[in-house]
RNA sequence: GCCCACGUAGCUCAGUCGGUAGAGCACUUGCAUGGUAAGCAAGCGGUCAGCAGUUCGAAUCUGCUCGUGGGCUCCA
């Protein structure tokens, strides 16, 4: 997977920017939440739906009173740290999806600490009841008012405004002592602010613009709602987020650690986390099996000469570990370098290596090679975070090399692939984004591979497919690989963070600039059309999104340890010995509580580890040939017989069951 | 990479004014043989992330390094 030019390479993780990193964003269109997703298939949705999402908070119900509120408070906030920090310079201070945030240049740093103060001196501002008045300006003038009001980033914009976008006149608010370029709308005066309903959040670092180029300003992040009980219930609820948070869970339930013996963003699976892994990885290969992939393997290295051919270097360089150089002799100093090697930041040059690998016939077409190739890229340091965004990781990748007449049926079935993964399990929380071309792009042939008629046919394809697939979708105009349109499926965190959990990419250029081809039936040699697809993204980030989805709860099927059987007396451990070895012949992952705890104390162990099956055994039970069930969830017990016990937890094994329903969110 | 915060036992955390380290859980052992969310007791466990400095004395103050977390256009 990845794409063969660097930039997109980096768009499983997000773009290089970081533009997708947002806070506390809600999906845009919570496509999938309460209904199956089978029941979209005829939707009336098919249909490109707004480019702008229906909640983004720049546009809902054309500014409505939380979004006048919010912007109203962000003002306030830089009131107060002028206040505060007297020749501070602003930058952007927008509502966001839970509250607001103001940029600033501060002639001395705050910290959390000046937050009880801060949220004094917002308190007191807004009793005093100050009016906003709004201003607009024709251009000279506004130029002329910013220079008087000193604000550089602000003028910055205001030239862009007036250059780029056309606007012919600029709005500037006043409240009280404070002005600011601002094109509204607020409140009507600052005691419409609702008092209690808001909370300073977090301070942060943030570029101007998000340019790493430009000035680092500081961020201050507050929640904002229109009563008291609504920020206490939006801040309860993030609370409870943070219990199912990945990083949390990974460690208490041992599912992974990342060891700094063996290098930041370089993630150890241990067992438990392994075994969902493995889960996902079967469920794939058998979605994969039907609809015709073959497997292949190929190693983490490759010549460094293989991706100064794809196009990658030197200008991927920066995302890949350093190369290996190998010398003549001993690699002593002075000996020639004989050739390097890369890890291998993507799988796709390997693969079109196995295309090549003998003469193609169209009749072979389309051609599906899957493998789950461990891919290496050096992200920033600041970036990493848990399995989310790390080092080494796993791709669920295929390349499908196919002829134009197959794209759209190929990417319907990619398309459904995902639907099947995700119905199954129970994902609804995300949607799909369509990023296509934008010819009028000024960036223009830097940004995309010069060859209109391939972007109209190619878009075209894919845009078919999704339509009739039926599944919704938005669409970026402009967010293309640079060799292809591609459709990425946005999944949100237990904290509110965006993140691609796929990404599948029409790449109509890099297996022609590689030279592959197969014989048409013309006789003549035809570059194939590449399809990049990965539904469940990186294993790494993909069973993150699964230990939050289900707070590490798993269903049977999923979880580390099906079933754990609990003796009431050593007495009965022979009985429980023989159920559990029953049961792993059947590749059930069961296991006896041998810790001779009291059984108080071996049904808290085994509910703290969210083991889904918990199976209490003693005179009753050996007696009758019967255990008594107690699931994850649930306080019932309920005494089965031993075939009847076994049969259903076989079958839900087999179906993957999603055998509970109360961590439905 | 950059900004801010944080780093004490395997985990979660306490540690006052700078005076040489503590709890609960986990683990080990012993007792208890217990019927659905913590039986009782003892023990083991720390280079207070690392290095350097200030000091008679540093977990505590300062600097640097390493690591972790949050954030780095939701664009006036």
């Amino acid at each position: 997977m990845g794409g063969a030019a660097g930039l997109h390479l980096r768009f499983l993780f997000g773009p290089p920017s970081g533009g997708l990193r947002f806070q506390g964003i809600q999906s845009p269109v919570h496509l999938h939440q309460g209904s199956p997703l089978r029941s979209l298939r005829h939707a009336e949705s098919k249909r490109i739906m707004s480019t702008v999402a229906a909640d983004d908070p720049r546009v809902a119900e054309d500014h409505d009173e939380l979004y006048r509120v919010r912007h109203s408070l962000a003002h306030v906030l830089a009131q107060a740290v002028l206040e505060m920090r007297p020749g501070s310079t602003l930058g952007f201070g927008p509502p966001i999806s839970d509250g607001f945030y103001y940029d600033f240049i501060l002639t001395e740093a705050l910290t959390e600490e000046d937050f009880p103060e801060l949220e004094k001196r917002m308190k007191h501002i807004i009793k005093q009841g100050q009016k906003f008045e709004r201003e607009e300006l024709p251009r000279e003038e506004a130029m002329r008012r910013l220079d008087e009001m000193q604000e550089p980033y602000k003028r910055e914009y205001a030239e862009e405004l007036f250059e780029k976008k056309g606007i012919e006149r600029l709005t500037f608010y006043r409240n009280g002592p404070f002005l600011d370029m601002c094109e509204g709308p607020h409140v009507e005066q600052t005691r419409a602010l609702p008092k209690g309903a808001f909370r300073l959040r977090s301070i942060a670092g943030a570029y101007w613009r998000g340019n790493s180029d430009n000035a680092m300003m500081t961020r201050i992040y507050a929640w904002a709602f229109l009563t008291k009980e609504e920020l206490e219930a939006h801040v309860k609820a993030y609370k409870q987020a943070l219990e199912r948070d990945h990083k949390k869970l990974g460690r208490e339930l041992d599912f992974f650690v990342i060891d700094d013996a063996i290098g930041k963003g370089l993630p150890l699976w241990l067992p438990n986390g392994t075994v969902i892994r493995d889960e996902i990885e079967k469920l794939m290969k058998e979605l994969e099996f039907a609809d015709g992939y073959q497997r292949v393997a190929t190693p983490h290295l490759a010549k460094t000469e293989l991706y100064h051919q794809t196009g990658h270097l030197p200008y991927y360089a920066e995302g890949m570990y350093p190369f290996m150089e190998l010398k003549d002799h001993g690699g002593a100093e002075g000996d020639e370098v004989r050739e390097t090697y890369v890890l291998k930041p993507m799988n796709c040059p390997h693969h079109h290596r196995i295309f090549a690998s003998r003469l193609r016939s169209y009749r072979d077409l389309p051609i599906r090679l899957a493998e789950y190739g461990q891919v290496y890229r050096y992200e920033d340091s600041g970036a990493l975070s848990g399995l989310l965004r790390v080092r080494g990781m796993c791709m669920n990748d295929a390349h499908i090399y196919c002829t134009e007449d197959q794209i759209k049926d190929e990417f319907l079935k990619v398309m459904t692939m995902h639907e099947d993964l995700y119905r199954i399990l129970g994902l609804r929380d995300y949607y799909l984004r369509f990023s296509t071309w934008d010819p009028d792009d000024p960036k223009g042939k830097n940004k995309y591979v010069d060859n209109p008629a391939a972007w109209e046919s190619t878009q075209k394809h894919v845009y078919e497919a999704m339509v009739e697939s039926g599944i919704p979708f938005t669409e970026g105009k402009g967010e293309a690989a640079f060799y292809g349109p591609k459709i990425d499926v946005q999944f949100k965190t237990v904290t509110g963070r965006e993140e691609t959990a796929s990404t599948n990419q029409l790449d109509f250029a890099v297996p022609a600039r590689l030279g592959l081809v197969y014989r048409d039936a013309d006789n003549s040699e035809t570059h194939p059309y590449c399809i990049h697809r990965a539904p469940a993204g990186t294993h790494e980030r993909f069973v993150a999104f699964l230990i939050e989805h289900f707070g590490g709860a798993f269903p049977t099927w999923l979880a580390p340890v099906q079933v754990r059987v609990l003796a009431v007396s050593d007495v009965f451990l022979d009985y429980a010995d023989a159920l559990v070895a029953r049961l792993r012949k059947n590749f059930v992952r069961a296991e006896v509580d041998r810790s001779g705890e009291t059984v108080g104390k071996m049904i808290r162990n085994a509910t703290t580890h969210k083991i889904p099956n918990i199976v209490v055994v003693g005179e009753r039970e050996k007696r009758d040939g019967t255990v008594t069930l107690r699931r994850y969830g649930s306080r019932d017990q309920v005494a089965l017989r031993l075939d009847e016990f076994e049969e259903d937890l076989l079958r839900r094994i087999r179906e993957r069951s999603l055998d509970r329903v109360d961590w439905d969110h």
